[in-house]
RNA sequence: GGCGCCGUACCCAAGUGGUAAGGGAGAGGUCUGCAAAACCUUUAUGCAUCGGUUCGAAUCCGUUCGGCGCCUCCA
Protein backbone atom coordinates (compact mmCIF):
# COMPACT_ATOMS: atom_id res chain seq x y z
CA UNK A 1 0.00 0.00 0.00
CA UNK A 2 1.32 3.28 -0.75
CA UNK A 3 1.81 6.74 1.20
CA UNK A 4 -1.43 7.73 2.06
CA UNK A 5 -2.21 11.30 3.44
CA UNK A 6 -4.59 13.76 5.18
CA UNK A 7 -5.09 16.64 2.45
CA UNK A 8 -6.79 19.76 4.62
CA UNK A 9 -7.70 21.05 0.88
CA UNK A 10 -9.60 18.25 0.33
CA UNK A 11 -10.29 16.59 3.81
CA UNK A 12 -9.60 13.21 2.32
CA UNK A 13 -6.65 11.22 2.83
CA UNK A 14 -5.02 10.38 -0.51
CA UNK A 15 -2.13 8.89 -2.18
CA UNK A 16 0.82 10.33 -2.09
CA UNK A 17 2.95 11.51 -5.26
CA UNK A 18 5.07 14.11 -6.70
CA UNK A 19 4.69 16.58 -9.12
CA UNK A 20 8.20 15.20 -10.30
CA UNK A 21 9.28 11.56 -9.95
CA UNK A 22 11.17 10.69 -7.04
CA UNK A 23 11.26 14.06 -5.37
CA UNK A 24 9.26 16.23 -3.21
CA UNK A 25 9.14 19.80 -2.43
CA UNK A 26 8.22 20.56 0.96
CA UNK A 27 7.60 23.93 2.68
CA UNK A 28 6.74 24.23 6.26
CA UNK A 29 5.77 27.59 8.32
CA UNK A 30 8.13 28.33 10.51
CA UNK A 31 8.70 30.89 13.46
CA UNK A 32 8.08 34.51 14.06
CA UNK A 33 11.52 35.40 15.67
CA UNK A 34 11.10 37.70 18.42
CA UNK A 35 11.05 35.65 21.58
CA UNK A 36 12.64 32.19 22.27
CA UNK A 37 10.78 28.97 20.45
CA UNK A 38 7.89 27.13 23.01
CA UNK A 39 7.06 23.70 22.91
CA UNK A 40 4.62 24.23 20.06
CA UNK A 41 7.30 25.38 17.79
CA UNK A 42 8.64 22.42 18.92
CA UNK A 43 6.53 19.55 18.15
CA UNK A 44 5.54 21.54 14.54
CA UNK A 45 9.49 21.25 14.04
CA UNK A 46 9.47 17.26 15.22
CA UNK A 47 6.73 16.53 12.83
CA UNK A 48 7.90 17.66 9.56
CA UNK A 49 11.60 16.24 10.30
CA UNK A 50 9.81 13.30 10.92
CA UNK A 51 7.58 13.28 7.93
CA UNK A 52 10.75 14.69 5.97
CA UNK A 53 12.74 11.73 7.35
CA UNK A 54 10.00 8.83 6.52
CA UNK A 55 9.97 10.52 2.54
CA UNK A 56 13.96 10.07 2.51
CA UNK A 57 13.62 6.65 3.52
CA UNK A 58 11.11 5.90 1.29
CA UNK A 59 13.62 6.44 -1.79
CA UNK A 60 12.47 10.36 -2.35
CA UNK A 61 14.60 13.39 -2.65
CA UNK A 62 13.15 15.94 -0.42
CA UNK A 63 13.32 19.62 -0.30
CA UNK A 64 12.22 20.89 2.64
CA UNK A 65 12.23 24.74 2.91
CA UNK A 66 11.27 26.03 6.86
CA UNK A 67 11.18 29.92 6.89
CA UNK A 68 12.10 32.61 9.65
CA UNK A 69 9.83 35.18 9.83
CA UNK A 70 12.42 37.97 11.28
CA UNK A 71 10.23 41.31 10.41
CA UNK A 72 6.93 41.33 12.06
CA UNK A 73 5.25 43.71 13.78
CA UNK A 74 6.03 42.16 17.63
CA UNK A 75 9.61 41.84 16.45
CA UNK A 76 9.19 45.42 15.66
CA UNK A 77 7.51 46.59 18.99
CA UNK A 78 10.49 44.55 20.91
CA UNK A 79 12.81 46.22 19.10
CA UNK A 80 11.69 49.55 20.57
CA UNK A 81 10.82 48.59 23.41
CA UNK A 82 14.60 47.59 23.94
CA UNK A 83 16.12 50.01 21.95
CA UNK A 84 17.79 47.14 19.59
CA UNK A 85 17.55 46.90 16.16
CA UNK A 86 14.09 44.42 14.61
CA UNK A 87 17.30 42.86 12.29
CA UNK A 88 19.43 42.06 15.40
CA UNK A 89 16.78 40.66 17.53
CA UNK A 90 15.67 38.22 14.78
CA UNK A 91 19.19 37.34 14.79
CA UNK A 92 19.63 36.50 18.02
CA UNK A 93 15.95 34.61 17.71
CA UNK A 94 17.58 33.04 15.32
CA UNK A 95 19.99 31.41 16.53
CA UNK A 96 18.06 30.46 19.65
CA UNK A 97 15.96 28.42 17.66
CA UNK A 98 18.09 27.12 15.80
CA UNK A 99 19.85 25.27 18.90
CA UNK A 100 16.78 24.81 20.11
CA UNK A 101 15.85 22.45 17.00
CA UNK A 102 19.37 21.03 17.28
CA UNK A 103 18.66 19.99 21.10
CA UNK A 104 15.48 18.22 19.91
CA UNK A 105 17.57 16.67 17.43
CA UNK A 106 15.48 17.75 14.33
CA UNK A 107 17.49 18.42 11.38
CA UNK A 108 18.03 22.06 9.93
CA UNK A 109 15.74 22.29 6.41
CA UNK A 110 17.33 22.49 3.46
CA UNK A 111 16.57 25.71 3.31
CA UNK A 112 16.26 27.98 6.16
CA UNK A 113 15.28 31.43 4.83
CA UNK A 114 14.41 34.71 5.99
CA UNK A 115 12.36 37.40 4.70
CA UNK A 116 14.78 40.12 5.16
CA UNK A 117 17.18 38.59 2.37
CA UNK A 118 14.36 38.46 -0.16
CA UNK A 119 13.05 41.79 -0.11
CA UNK A 120 13.41 42.50 -4.22
CA UNK A 121 11.27 38.69 -4.71
CA UNK A 122 8.45 40.03 -2.50
CA UNK A 123 8.24 43.45 -4.60
CA UNK A 124 8.61 41.74 -7.91
CA UNK A 125 6.34 39.24 -6.84
CA UNK A 126 3.37 42.12 -5.63
CA UNK A 127 4.18 43.75 -8.64
CA UNK A 128 3.12 40.75 -10.58
CA UNK A 129 0.05 40.53 -8.72
CA UNK A 130 -0.81 44.18 -9.25
CA UNK A 131 -0.42 43.40 -12.75
CA UNK A 132 -2.60 40.82 -12.98
CA UNK A 133 -5.11 43.13 -11.35
CA UNK A 134 -5.27 40.95 -7.78
CA UNK A 135 -3.63 43.55 -6.02
CA UNK A 136 -4.16 47.28 -5.41
CA UNK A 137 -2.21 50.23 -4.21
CA UNK A 138 -4.21 52.03 -0.89
CA UNK A 139 -1.92 54.94 0.36
CA UNK A 140 1.55 53.37 1.11
CA UNK A 141 -0.01 49.92 1.00
CA UNK A 142 -0.91 47.11 -1.17
CA UNK A 143 -3.59 45.02 -0.71
CA UNK A 144 -4.97 41.61 -2.36
CA UNK A 145 -8.10 41.83 -3.90
CA UNK A 146 -9.53 38.59 -2.75
CA UNK A 147 -12.66 39.32 -4.65
CA UNK A 148 -10.63 38.55 -7.64
CA UNK A 149 -9.35 34.89 -7.00
CA UNK A 150 -12.39 32.87 -7.12
CA UNK A 151 -11.59 30.02 -5.30
CA UNK A 152 -10.44 32.49 -1.96
CA UNK A 153 -11.86 30.28 1.37
CA UNK A 154 -11.52 26.76 -0.50
CA UNK A 155 -8.80 25.49 1.73
CA UNK A 156 -10.40 26.79 5.09
CA UNK A 157 -14.10 26.23 3.84
CA UNK A 158 -15.01 29.81 4.20
CA UNK A 159 -17.17 31.97 2.04
CA UNK A 160 -15.49 35.71 1.30
CA UNK A 161 -19.24 37.74 2.14
CA UNK A 162 -18.77 36.09 5.43
CA UNK A 163 -15.45 37.81 6.16
CA UNK A 164 -15.99 39.84 9.16
CA UNK A 165 -13.30 42.36 9.97
CA UNK A 166 -13.78 45.47 11.61
CA UNK A 167 -10.59 47.62 10.07
CA UNK A 168 -11.69 47.93 6.67
CA UNK A 169 -10.21 51.24 6.16
CA UNK A 170 -9.23 51.51 2.13
CA UNK A 171 -9.96 47.94 1.65
CA UNK A 172 -12.15 46.97 -1.69
CA UNK A 173 -13.40 43.62 0.54
CA UNK A 174 -13.48 43.14 4.40
CA UNK A 175 -11.21 40.18 3.84
CA UNK A 176 -8.62 41.53 1.81
CA UNK A 177 -4.99 41.70 3.26
CA UNK A 178 -1.81 43.44 3.08
CA UNK A 179 1.16 42.70 0.72
CA UNK A 180 2.85 45.56 1.31
CA UNK A 181 2.49 47.77 4.54
CA UNK A 182 3.65 51.98 4.03
CA UNK A 183 6.00 52.71 6.53
CA UNK A 184 5.35 54.22 9.86
CA UNK A 185 7.59 56.17 12.33
CA UNK A 186 9.65 54.22 14.00
CA UNK A 187 9.55 50.85 12.00
CA UNK A 188 12.33 48.79 9.68
CA UNK A 189 11.46 50.11 6.14
CA UNK A 190 12.80 49.29 2.20
CA UNK A 191 12.50 51.03 -0.59
CA UNK A 192 9.35 50.07 -3.00
CA UNK A 193 7.61 51.31 -6.10
CA UNK A 194 4.52 52.14 -3.58
CA UNK A 195 7.50 53.95 -0.91
CA UNK A 196 8.99 52.84 1.78
CA UNK A 197 7.50 49.58 3.67
CA UNK A 198 7.66 46.44 4.72
CA UNK A 199 6.01 42.97 3.52
CA UNK A 200 2.89 42.02 4.62
CA UNK A 201 2.89 38.61 6.76
CA UNK A 202 1.50 35.95 3.99
CA UNK A 203 3.36 37.19 0.85
CA UNK A 204 6.69 35.72 2.27
CA UNK A 205 5.67 32.34 1.98
CA UNK A 206 4.78 32.25 -1.26
CA UNK A 207 7.85 34.13 -2.62
CA UNK A 208 10.56 32.44 -0.92
CA UNK A 209 8.57 28.52 -1.50
CA UNK A 210 8.43 29.72 -5.18
CA UNK A 211 12.21 30.93 -4.85
CA UNK A 212 13.50 27.57 -3.60
CA UNK A 213 10.90 25.12 -4.55
CA UNK A 214 8.81 26.62 -7.77
CA UNK A 215 5.35 27.37 -8.24
CA UNK A 216 3.76 23.88 -7.29
CA UNK A 217 4.90 22.33 -4.05
CA UNK A 218 4.07 18.34 -3.73
CA UNK A 219 3.21 19.20 0.72
CA UNK A 220 2.82 22.63 2.38
CA UNK A 221 2.37 22.37 5.92
CA UNK A 222 2.44 23.69 9.28
CA UNK A 223 0.31 24.31 12.77
CA UNK A 224 -3.58 23.91 12.26
CA UNK A 225 -3.82 27.60 13.37
CA UNK A 226 -2.22 28.42 10.11
CA UNK A 227 -5.28 27.49 8.17
CA UNK A 228 -7.08 30.58 8.36
CA UNK A 229 -5.88 33.25 7.26
CA UNK A 230 -1.92 32.25 6.09
CA UNK A 231 -2.23 29.37 4.56
CA UNK A 232 -5.82 30.56 2.79
CA UNK A 233 -3.56 33.86 1.35
CA UNK A 234 -0.81 32.38 0.46
CA UNK A 235 -2.58 30.09 -1.61
CA UNK A 236 -4.82 33.11 -3.11
CA UNK A 237 -1.23 34.80 -3.88
CA UNK A 238 0.47 32.30 -5.66
CA UNK A 239 -2.37 31.10 -7.62
CA UNK A 240 -3.75 34.09 -8.75
CA UNK A 241 0.05 34.47 -9.83
CA UNK A 242 0.62 31.71 -11.64
CA UNK A 243 -2.90 30.16 -12.26
CA UNK A 244 -1.95 26.47 -11.16
CA UNK A 245 -1.96 24.95 -8.30
CA UNK A 246 0.19 26.23 -5.48
CA UNK A 247 0.17 23.12 -3.33
CA UNK A 248 -1.15 19.50 -4.01
CA UNK A 249 -1.09 18.27 -0.20
CA UNK A 250 -1.39 20.44 2.66
CA UNK A 251 -0.33 19.02 5.98
CA UNK A 252 -1.26 20.56 9.61
CA UNK A 253 -0.11 19.32 12.66
CA UNK A 254 -2.12 19.41 16.28
CA UNK A 255 -1.16 21.99 19.18
CA UNK A 256 0.05 21.83 22.22
CA UNK A 257 -2.59 22.37 24.89
CA UNK A 258 -2.44 23.29 28.59
CA UNK A 259 -5.32 22.22 30.83
CA UNK A 260 -7.28 22.28 27.23
CA UNK A 261 -5.89 25.51 26.15
CA UNK A 262 -3.91 26.18 22.84
CA UNK A 263 -0.61 27.33 23.83
CA UNK A 264 0.37 30.25 22.66
CA UNK A 265 3.10 33.50 22.84
CA UNK A 266 -0.17 35.71 23.16
CA UNK A 267 -1.71 33.58 26.31
CA UNK A 268 1.27 33.25 27.60
CA UNK A 269 0.99 29.72 28.84
CA UNK A 270 4.32 28.51 27.18
CA UNK A 271 7.01 26.23 27.72
CA UNK A 272 9.82 27.40 26.01
CA UNK A 273 11.82 24.32 24.33
CA UNK A 274 14.89 25.48 26.96
CA UNK A 275 12.18 24.72 30.57
CA UNK A 276 10.89 21.51 28.76
CA UNK A 277 14.83 20.18 27.76
CA UNK A 278 15.39 20.83 31.84
CA UNK A 279 12.33 18.06 32.43
CA UNK A 280 12.82 16.01 30.21
CA UNK A 281 15.92 14.22 28.09
CA UNK A 282 14.92 14.75 23.92
CA UNK A 283 13.97 11.75 23.34
CA UNK A 284 11.20 11.52 25.93
CA UNK A 285 9.86 15.14 24.53
CA UNK A 286 10.12 13.59 21.17
CA UNK A 287 8.55 10.06 21.94
CA UNK A 288 5.25 12.49 23.82
CA UNK A 289 4.53 14.33 20.15
CA UNK A 290 5.51 10.80 18.62
CA UNK A 291 3.00 8.95 20.51
CA UNK A 292 -0.29 10.68 19.08
CA UNK A 293 -1.27 11.35 15.65
CA UNK A 294 0.21 14.33 14.38
CA UNK A 295 -3.11 16.23 13.56
CA UNK A 296 -4.55 15.59 17.16
CA UNK A 297 -3.64 18.05 19.90
CA UNK A 298 -1.72 16.85 22.70
CA UNK A 299 -1.94 18.64 26.37
CA UNK A 300 1.20 19.35 27.60
CA UNK A 301 1.13 17.87 30.91
CA UNK A 302 3.10 16.51 34.11
CA UNK A 303 1.33 13.15 33.56
CA UNK A 304 1.76 12.76 29.68
CA UNK A 305 5.39 13.73 30.56
CA UNK A 306 6.01 10.79 33.17
CA UNK A 307 4.08 8.37 30.69
CA UNK A 308 6.15 9.21 27.96
CA UNK A 309 9.52 9.34 30.58
CA UNK A 310 8.94 5.88 31.87
CA UNK A 311 8.19 4.48 28.31
CA UNK A 312 11.42 6.11 26.97
CA UNK A 313 13.48 4.73 29.29
CA UNK A 314 12.14 1.04 29.36
CA UNK A 315 12.80 1.13 26.48
CA UNK A 316 16.50 2.59 26.57
CA UNK A 317 16.82 -0.29 29.42
CA UNK A 318 15.90 -2.74 27.53
CA UNK A 319 18.64 -1.50 24.78
CA UNK A 320 21.01 -1.53 27.32
CA UNK A 321 20.48 -5.24 28.34
CA UNK A 322 20.96 -5.92 24.74
CA UNK A 323 23.95 -3.89 24.46
CA UNK A 324 25.55 -5.47 27.29
CA UNK A 325 24.94 -9.35 26.67
CA UNK A 326 26.27 -8.73 22.95
CA UNK A 327 29.37 -7.08 24.83
CA UNK A 328 30.05 -9.85 27.11
CA UNK A 329 29.21 -13.10 25.48
CA UNK A 330 30.69 -14.51 22.30
CA UNK A 331 28.08 -15.38 19.08
CA UNK A 332 27.87 -19.02 18.89
CA UNK A 333 24.84 -19.56 17.03
CA UNK A 334 24.30 -17.63 13.17
CA UNK A 335 20.52 -18.63 13.37
CA UNK A 336 17.97 -16.04 13.68
CA UNK A 337 15.51 -16.93 17.02
CA UNK A 338 13.74 -14.11 16.20
CA UNK A 339 13.16 -14.67 12.46
CA UNK A 340 9.36 -13.99 12.77
CA UNK A 341 9.51 -10.67 14.78
CA UNK A 342 12.88 -9.22 12.58
CA UNK A 343 11.34 -9.79 8.80
CA UNK A 344 8.19 -8.31 10.16
CA UNK A 345 9.27 -5.17 11.87
CA UNK A 346 10.16 -3.12 8.64
CA UNK A 347 6.93 -4.34 6.91
CA UNK A 348 4.89 -2.93 9.53
CA UNK A 349 7.06 0.13 10.11
CA UNK A 350 5.87 0.85 6.75
CA UNK A 351 2.41 -0.21 6.76
CA UNK A 352 2.29 2.49 10.03
CA UNK A 353 3.94 5.08 8.44
CA UNK A 354 2.29 4.40 4.74
CA UNK A 355 -1.44 5.44 7.00
CA UNK A 356 -1.06 8.88 7.17
CA UNK A 357 2.76 9.01 9.15
CA UNK A 358 0.92 7.19 11.92
CA UNK A 359 3.95 6.97 14.23
CA UNK A 360 1.56 5.94 17.16
CA UNK A 361 0.86 3.30 15.80
CA UNK A 362 4.74 2.86 15.18
CA UNK A 363 4.88 3.18 19.17
CA UNK A 364 1.99 0.76 19.83
CA UNK A 365 4.17 -2.05 17.32
CA UNK A 366 7.13 -1.16 19.27
CA UNK A 367 5.93 -1.81 22.55
CA UNK A 368 4.53 -5.04 21.43
CA UNK A 369 8.25 -6.00 20.09
CA UNK A 370 9.78 -4.97 23.06
CA UNK A 371 8.03 -7.14 25.29
CA UNK A 372 8.54 -9.85 23.07
CA UNK A 373 12.73 -9.00 23.19
CA UNK A 374 12.24 -9.02 26.97
CA UNK A 375 11.35 -12.10 27.14
CA UNK A 376 13.81 -13.34 24.55
CA UNK A 377 16.54 -11.79 27.08
CA UNK A 378 15.11 -13.57 29.79
CA UNK A 379 15.01 -16.95 28.27
CA UNK A 380 16.49 -19.57 30.34
CA UNK A 381 15.86 -22.43 28.14
CA UNK A 382 18.33 -20.71 25.25
CA UNK A 383 22.27 -20.56 25.89
CA UNK A 384 23.16 -16.70 25.96
CA UNK A 385 25.75 -17.56 23.34
CA UNK A 386 22.79 -18.31 20.89
CA UNK A 387 20.84 -15.43 20.98
CA UNK A 388 23.40 -12.57 19.90
CA UNK A 389 23.05 -13.26 16.15
CA UNK A 390 19.05 -12.61 16.43
CA UNK A 391 19.85 -9.73 19.18
CA UNK A 392 21.90 -8.05 16.28
CA UNK A 393 19.46 -8.36 13.73
CA UNK A 394 16.86 -7.08 15.42
CA UNK A 395 19.31 -3.94 16.26
CA UNK A 396 19.89 -3.65 12.71
CA UNK A 397 15.92 -3.95 12.09
CA UNK A 398 14.95 -1.39 14.80
CA UNK A 399 17.79 1.23 14.05
CA UNK A 400 15.87 1.99 10.90
CA UNK A 401 12.88 2.91 12.48
CA UNK A 402 14.40 4.90 15.03
CA UNK A 403 16.54 6.83 12.99
CA UNK A 404 13.21 7.96 11.25
CA UNK A 405 11.56 8.46 14.42
CA UNK A 406 14.81 10.04 15.65
CA UNK A 407 14.37 8.49 19.36
CA UNK A 408 15.81 5.75 20.95
CA UNK A 409 19.34 6.09 18.77
CA UNK A 410 21.05 6.87 21.30
CA UNK A 411 24.11 4.72 23.63
CA UNK A 412 21.79 3.19 25.84
CA UNK A 413 24.04 3.40 28.90
CA UNK A 414 25.08 7.26 27.97
CA UNK A 415 21.25 7.71 27.81
CA UNK A 416 20.37 5.92 30.93
CA UNK A 417 23.47 7.71 32.93
CA UNK A 418 21.85 11.48 31.69
CA UNK A 419 18.53 11.11 32.62
CA UNK A 420 19.69 10.08 35.99
CA UNK A 421 22.01 12.93 36.28
CA UNK A 422 19.46 15.01 35.01
CA UNK A 423 17.12 13.98 37.50
CA UNK A 424 18.77 14.03 40.51
CA UNK A 425 19.85 17.74 39.27
CA UNK A 426 15.49 18.47 39.25
CA UNK A 427 15.73 17.07 42.55
CA UNK A 428 18.38 18.59 44.00
CA UNK A 429 19.62 15.48 45.31
CA UNK A 430 23.91 14.42 45.50
CA UNK A 431 24.50 11.26 44.24
CA UNK A 432 26.82 10.72 46.96
CA UNK A 433 24.11 10.67 49.14
CA UNK A 434 22.65 7.97 47.46
CA UNK A 435 25.87 5.66 46.84
CA UNK A 436 26.39 6.08 50.92
CA UNK A 437 22.53 4.93 51.40
CA UNK A 438 23.32 2.00 49.27
CA UNK A 439 26.54 1.20 50.42
CA UNK A 440 24.72 1.00 54.30
CA UNK A 441 22.23 -1.05 52.94
CA UNK A 442 24.72 -3.22 51.03
CA UNK A 443 26.33 -3.97 54.32
CA UNK A 444 23.01 -4.49 56.17
CA UNK A 445 21.74 -7.46 53.66
CA UNK A 446 24.97 -8.92 54.11
CA UNK A 447 24.49 -8.90 57.73
CA UNK A 448 20.79 -10.04 57.53
CA UNK A 449 19.79 -6.84 59.05
CA UNK A 450 16.68 -6.61 56.54
CA UNK A 451 14.64 -4.36 58.93
CA UNK A 452 17.46 -1.68 58.59
CA UNK A 453 18.12 -2.67 54.82
CA UNK A 454 14.33 -2.20 54.23
CA UNK A 455 13.65 1.03 56.22
CA UNK A 456 16.99 3.03 53.90
CA UNK A 457 15.11 1.62 50.79
CA UNK A 458 11.95 3.43 51.86
CA UNK A 459 14.17 6.40 52.76
CA UNK A 460 15.46 6.24 49.21
CA UNK A 461 11.89 5.91 47.83
CA UNK A 462 11.00 9.24 49.18
CA UNK A 463 13.65 10.70 47.45
CA UNK A 464 11.95 9.20 44.00
CA UNK A 465 14.95 7.15 44.16
CA UNK A 466 14.54 3.04 43.08
CA UNK A 467 16.63 0.25 44.98
CA UNK A 468 17.17 -2.83 42.70
CA UNK A 469 19.11 -5.86 44.03
CA UNK A 470 20.55 -7.67 40.84
CA UNK A 471 22.96 -10.47 41.07
CA UNK A 472 25.77 -8.38 39.76
CA UNK A 473 25.01 -6.18 43.24
CA UNK A 474 22.43 -3.55 44.13
CA UNK A 475 21.86 -1.10 41.32
CA UNK A 476 19.42 2.46 42.18
CA UNK A 477 17.43 4.14 39.11
CA UNK A 478 14.61 6.91 38.65
CA UNK A 479 11.50 6.16 40.60
CA UNK A 480 9.16 7.64 38.50
CA UNK A 481 6.10 8.45 40.22
C1' G B 1 -22.85 35.11 15.22
C1' G B 2 -20.10 32.30 11.07
C1' C B 3 -16.72 28.21 9.75
C1' G B 4 -14.32 23.80 11.42
C1' C B 5 -12.60 19.91 14.76
C1' C B 6 -13.44 16.74 18.80
C1' G B 7 -16.14 13.67 22.83
C1' U B 8 -13.38 5.84 22.91
C1' A B 9 -12.22 2.06 29.94
C1' C B 10 -9.96 5.34 36.19
C1' C B 11 -6.29 8.40 32.93
C1' C B 12 -3.58 9.28 28.03
C1' A B 13 -4.71 7.38 23.31
C1' A B 14 -5.10 4.42 18.09
C1' G B 15 -8.94 3.13 15.18
C1' U B 16 -13.16 6.61 9.00
C1' G B 17 -18.39 0.24 7.38
C1' G B 18 -16.95 -5.96 9.38
C1' U B 19 -17.31 -6.85 15.14
C1' A B 20 -12.64 -2.17 20.22
C1' A B 21 -4.27 -1.14 19.05
C1' G B 22 -0.81 0.58 22.59
C1' G B 23 0.56 2.88 27.15
C1' G B 24 -0.15 4.66 32.39
C1' A B 25 -2.72 3.25 36.89
C1' G B 26 -5.20 -1.05 39.49
C1' A B 27 -5.61 -6.62 40.47
C1' G B 28 -3.47 -11.69 40.30
C1' G B 29 0.90 -14.68 39.05
C1' U B 30 6.44 -16.08 37.87
C1' C B 31 11.05 -14.27 40.02
C1' U B 32 12.95 -12.29 44.95
C1' G B 33 14.99 -12.50 52.00
C1' C B 34 11.09 -9.00 50.91
C1' A B 35 10.99 -5.79 46.90
C1' A B 36 12.18 -3.73 42.18
C1' A B 37 13.04 -4.65 37.08
C1' A B 38 11.33 -8.02 33.33
C1' C B 39 7.63 -11.36 31.66
C1' C B 40 2.51 -13.62 31.83
C1' U B 41 -2.82 -13.02 32.97
C1' U B 42 -6.59 -9.53 33.88
C1' U B 43 -9.63 -4.52 33.51
C1' A B 44 -15.15 -1.14 27.62
C1' U B 45 -21.07 -6.63 24.58
C1' G B 46 -18.84 -0.92 24.85
C1' C B 47 -16.98 4.04 21.65
C1' A B 48 -21.13 11.60 24.92
C1' U B 49 -26.79 11.46 23.73
C1' C B 50 -31.15 10.20 20.99
C1' G B 51 -32.86 8.67 16.29
C1' G B 52 -31.88 6.98 11.12
C1' U B 53 -29.28 4.29 6.85
C1' U B 54 -27.12 -0.82 6.44
C1' C B 55 -26.86 -7.89 6.57
C1' G B 56 -23.47 -5.18 9.72
C1' A B 57 -21.59 1.53 12.53
C1' A B 58 -17.06 3.99 17.30
C1' U B 59 -16.77 4.61 12.04
C1' C B 60 -22.06 7.20 7.34
C1' C B 61 -26.58 10.83 8.01
C1' G B 62 -29.53 13.90 11.32
C1' U B 63 -30.71 15.67 16.75
C1' U B 64 -29.24 17.15 21.60
C1' C B 65 -25.49 18.08 25.22
C1' G B 66 -20.35 19.13 26.32
C1' G B 67 -15.19 20.73 25.03
C1' C B 68 -11.83 23.14 21.75
C1' G B 69 -9.76 25.78 17.46
C1' C B 70 -10.20 29.63 13.73
C1' C B 71 -12.73 34.16 12.19
C1' U B 72 -7.03 39.60 15.07
C1' C B 73 -0.74 37.91 15.80
C1' C B 74 -0.03 32.63 16.40
C1' A B 75 3.41 26.20 15.15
Amino acid sequence: MALQIYNTLTKKKEEFTTLTPGKVKMYACGVTVYDESHIGHASQAIIFDVIRNYLEYSGYEVTYVRNFTDIDDKIIKKANETGKDALEISSHFIKRSQEDMALLKIRPATHEPRVSNHIPDIISFIEGLISKGHAYQAGGDVLFDISTFKEYGKLSKRKIDELINEDTGAKKNPGDFALWKGVKPGEPSWDSPWGKGRPGWHIECSVMAKKYLGETLDIHGGGMDLVFPHHENEIAQSEALHDKPFSRFWIHNGLIMVNRQKMSKSLGNFYTITRAAEKAPTDVIRFMILSCHYGSNIDFMESNLTTASKRVHYFYRTLSKISQLCSSVKETDSEDLLKDLNTSMEKEFRAAMDDDFSTAKVIAFLSETFSQINEFLDDKSIKPGRKIHSLNNFKTGLLKVTSVLNILNDEPEAFLKSFRTLYLKNNGIDEKEITDLINKRSDARKAKDFTLSDKIRDELADKNILVQDTPSGTEWDILFK
